[in-house]
DNA sequence: ATAATTTGTTTGACGCGTCTAACATTTGTC
DNA sequence: GACAAATGTTAGACGCGTCAAACAAATTAT
């Protein structure tokens, strides 16, 4: 589980199988599209990946991950939706910035940390009478502040 | 609020703020250890930083923060310190690995997240009544779990 | 099937942040 | 105060990831 990729690998890599979804294959074009860089730069990008057995892909060809490719991809991917779920989700973020900041952040996040907030997540929304209230309760905390201890105990002992 | 700088400047104007706590004023070497790079790296992120209007540095003297760069610095060590809370004390991450994770992903959160992550650690930590029992079942849940829905209503109802 | 368009690659350049090696200044010591 | 040690700077190089310009292949339209 060594993070030996550099921020950008990994969001090749991660681009390469969000748009490989239903898809037979992936296109340069649409990686470029997607990251929003120019295709050389995607084109330098998958010599390197495909150096180090990430990708396969031939000239004017189509892109694939290999099967370490694929490993990787989804674990990012994975750390990807866990983070953007917490913000969306259990923050209330707006929907488009949390999936940037989401985004730019799950590089930083160790297995360690990705681990406990993949079980936060499935612990704050998995319990379907618990969750509304107490999300709504945050949500009024964000927005008004202090909430009475009263009202608090009240509505928590509803569950 | 527009995020202009590198995560790189931003590190730097951080740890400068951070080694400045007690002492006068910052030295080149303290940076250098903090961050992990050798002096030249700070000398010239000195330079972009002087440049930039964020901080003071005459050849061989200190180093001091402009009211601009204090405003930057203190927003970024408010990010980290969000960060690092949450995973620490919250998600309950090694403290050490809490650290260097604020530290990466710092960079990355945007006002609005930012703002959200805040209230939610306040709203989480804030009620010593609640906030035992709650990171608690947490815990138990991430080592061994779920929890009864029957414990879980009992614990909470002890608020 | 040939021309026009879209798609992809190569080349060479650049900015950023880092480093090493060599040099300069400041600080501490005798 | 001179010398040694510690601290800081300059100069030049490098890796990474990006880009624009020029070229090449593949696709689509006529």
């Amino acid at each position: 589980m060594e993070r030996k990729h550099s921020a950008s690998m990994e969001d090749y890599l991660e681009s390469i199988i969000m748009l490989r979804e239903g898809k037979e294959a992936v296109r340069v074009s649409q990686i470029s599209k997607a990251l929003g860089v120019k295709m050389p730069s995607v084109t330098s990008a998958l010599r390197k990946l495909s150096q180090q057995g990430l990708v396969e892909h031939q000239r004017y060809g189509r892109v694939q991950l290999t099967p370490d490719g694929e490993r990787i991809a989804k674990d990012v991917f994975h750390r990807h939706e866990a983070l953007r779920r917490f913000l969306a989700e259990i923050l209330n973020v707006d929907p488009e910035i949390a999936a940037v900041d989401a985004c730019k952040m799950e590089h930083a996040v160790s297995p360690a940390t990705q681990k406990k907030l993949a079980k936060f997540i499935e612990f704050v929304l998995s319990r379907p009478k618990v969750q509304p209230q107490w999300l709504k309760m945050f949500d009024r905390y964000v927005n008004y502040g202090e909430i009475p201890e009263e009202c608090m105990t009240r509505c928590l002992k509803e569950e």
